[in-house]
DNA sequence: GTTCTGATCTAGAACGTTCTAGTAACTAGA
DNA sequence: TCTAGTTACTAGAACGTTCTAGATCAGAAC
């Protein structure tokens, strides 16, 4: 009864919807919406004009499954990490500018990585980039056979054919610490471990290594804990009964650390003029002004930036063998950190 | 010159493929795939069987394209802030057993709610869900003539048409608070304010009220702050220079609160010796051992069951009008609360 | 006046599913 | 033997795009 309704209610306008509008083809609306040439200025915006007016909105399944292209980097990550959640906020940034969406999927609890995948391939992800994955390395052999797959922060030994690994240099992370604390006179370091936690394995080496070097072979101590504020926590509970206390303290991750570091405070025990403690990734949880962590800097846009190109590289018709990006961690000097007092 | 190959070469496996090689039609293979009935049980393992041996995987976007349905709601988050992974945990659980899939769109730096909902309408989401949306009342209300939108701990005043509402009652959570810290013999109660954030108005309004029928009206206290760690350091720094110091304070949230923990304790106010400290949230973040916060509860789990009920009855045609979901929060007693020292 | 060239536009076939409408082959009741 | 009702299956048209292969028409070159 009324004059055009703007949309034929309940059903959201297609393409057909604004070529009848505009006297023209599906086809031209489409070169229209896709920026494409083969249309003059005028029909172009007569068409853009039709489309605004009936809000039209291009449904991205169907262009997904007509094109051969998806454009779509699949992400694995975890929802409780804070260095997860920078590193997507990285890929955010560096998938843009190179003309790829990010399609998340989170692993929390009752949903595994392999829910986290399937979600992903069914959604036709053209590569995958995994955020710290635990799945076997047979499991990810089998989806690298499959399509380009990078794997950040987590290295595999022995290398998994296919698979792009991009991470920090944990080892060297875990040195540069350690030469930090005996720099500044400590000879008592512990090692408050991330078991089987990615990257943990590197780390326990590298802390083995740099204390052997300093001639502290007989200071080398591990406690099991685990990646969780709470292992921190843990471990730093264990730490405090002892006396005297080791003077410093090297944690697994930031995480960990601000457990240790709360336990401490609790205690009594003061950081850093009883003991000092340093943590690893240089999440924004270190750089809040109240924890103000010393801590190995991972760097998380770089890292993040690696990945995107590493999956696009292989998109685009790079035949090379895969490879890995070996990051160099960089100290980050806060407050958490002090020569032991006498 | 083999066999048969296994996958045609770079190409993904179709119904049609696995159609041909156990010799039926696409129709059926879909049935199959589908579960649906109409297939006899020898077909049906003749069919899982094909599909198996050629590593066939349905393409989600060609089967929402044809199915009227996407079953498909999308959440938009914001990635660093532990009270919406919590909840997008709790959506992950609730979604399951309804028979509907999560699509994840966060909010992070350089990328809006604009930006963030836009994604999730281009992937045909059937409903969206909003964490703390900032986006003006206008905004929304545009969205909710769209589709079915249900905004979570964010309340609407006055109600935005068609705008489905899960919150937290904030102001009375507000109030338990101070009633808790009054019945421990507290009266000098300060408030760290949320600012603009969702639901800081209500715990606003709820302490003042609270304040007020306790008689401390000239007690009443308002930081401005705002809801990350930061904020709540700053304010504590402001705080724990004055003296004599207030003797307990109710932050807007618990990101807030471990901000404002941490420079009491190194400060060397003693909590909760010196002073009492509230949260709000119950976020993981509170529940950790080394932290064990005193907080107002947010039923998590249960506002993600409602979320995700109201965009459920929507789309399954429940007509009636757009509502609204109160939760009344708990307090949960820990130990960062205790009777005023003498 | 032809033929070419390029720009603008269109018809119609994909893409990989699901759905509708049917056919074929049984069983069962009369 | 005929009809009716199941059950198992299939052909072919959707879904909303993009892509291929033209069609049409101007102007330019010969």
């Amino acid at each position: 009864m009324p004059g055009t309704p703007a949309v034929p209610a309940g059903k959201r306008p297609t393409l057909a919807d604004v070529a009848a509008r505009a006297g023209v083809s599906t086809a031209l609306v489409s070169i229209v919406m896709r920026d494409a040439k083969g249309a003059s200025a005028a029909t172009r915006e007569r068409v853009l004009q039709a489309a605004r007016e009936i809000g039209y909105r291009p449904d991205a399944r169907a262009r997904l499954l007509r094109s051969q292209r998806s454009r779509l980097l699949g992400v694995q990550f975890g929802l409780q990490h804070p260095f997860h959640t920078d590193l997507v906020e990285g890929l955010y940034a560096a998938a843009e500018p190179a003309g790829y969406q990010i399609a998340l999927s989170a692993v929390a609890a009752g949903r595994g990585e392999q829910r986290a995948v399937e979600s992903l391939l069914a959604d036709r992800c053209e590569a995958l980039i995994l955020l710290g994955p635990q799945a076997p390395a047979a499991r990810l052999a089998e989806l690298a056979g499959q399509l380009p797959v990078v794997s950040v922060a987590r290295r595999l030994r022995p290398s998994v054919p296919g698979l792009e690994v991009v991470r920090t240099a944990d080892d060297e992370g875990a040195r540069q610490a350690v030469d930090h604390l005996v720099a500044l006179g400590h000879r008592d370091i512990v090692h408050i471990d991330g078991g089987r936690a990615p990257g943990a394995a590197d780390r326990r080496r590298g802390y083995r290594t740099a204390m052997n070097r300093h001639g502290l072979a007989e200071h080398i101590r591990i406690l099991p804990a685990g990646l969780t504020e709470e292992d921190g926590a843990d471990a730093a509970r264990a730490l405090s009964a002892d006396r005297p206390h080791p003077t410093a303290v090297m944690a697994f991750n930031d995480r960990c650390a601000t457990g240790v570091l709360d336990v401490f405070l609790r205690a009594g025990i003061a950081v850093p003029d009883d003991i000092s403690v340093v943590g690893f990734d240089d999440s924004h949880l270190a750089r809040l002004a109240h924890i103000d962590l010393t801590t190995v800097g991972q760097d998380i846009p770089r890292l993040a930036h690696l990945a995107v190109s590493r999956a696009v590289a292989r998109l685009e018709g790079d035949k090379s063998p895969a490879g890995e990006d070996v990051i160099t961690p960089r100290l980050v000097v806060r407050s958490t950190t002090a020569p032991p007092s006498l």
